[in-house]
DNA sequence: GCCAACGTTGGC
DNA sequence: GCCAACGTTGGC
């Protein structure tokens, strides 16, 4: 499948996994993210790379899954800002996988851009209310988005 | 910083 | 199982 995943740049960028190559996506905590991670993602899926809430919020660049989804280890760590105290070795509740750096755009695909769009209309992302951080985008989608490309 | 929209919690 | 209160997300 193809994805979007959410990210604040000032906590994780584009930049920052061009650096490492690979990132461990930790600290999903919202079920319904949870479930697409755990349930429907595989190794070599696309995921759009979203920055948000930021100056120019937008599709900063391309990943790929790398590993199959494994427990969340933060959500156990009374230290980490994710932890979940409903958290235990044998039912971890959260799931993450690894991404690995593909691309980093030219330019970012700005999400007032993406509104122009007519054949987006229906899009997850600019659907009203949407605060899902991760969820799946058709081949169309994708398709219209990376024509957007500088 | 505001606030709409949504998810989660907890009392009943 | 309902739903009010509360917390969070994320664009502006």
């Amino acid at each position: 499948m193809i994805w979007l995943f959410k990210t604040e740049p000032d906590t994780f960028s584009i930049d920052d996994l061009q650096k490492k190559k690979t990132e461990a996506w930790n600290g999903v905590r919202n079920y319904q993210a949870r479930n697409f991670l755990r349930d429907n993602t595989k190794i070599g899926d696309t995921v759009l790379f979203y920055h948000s809430s930021c100056k120019i919020p937008g599709v900063a660049g391309l990943a790929k899954i790398s590993s199959s989804p494994y427990p969340d280890t933060t959500a156990l760590d009374p230290k980490s800002e994710y932890y979940d105290p409903k958290a235990t070795l044998e039912n971890p509740i959260w799931v993450m996988v690894d991404v690995d750096f593909v691309e980093k755009f030219n330019e970012i695909i700005t999400l007032e851009s993406l509104k122009k769009v007519e054949s987006l209309k229906d899009f997850t992302l600019l659907k009203r209310g949407n605060r899902l951080s991760i969820f799946p985008v058709n081949e169309t989608e994708l398709k219209i988005i990376l024509k957007l490309k500088r």
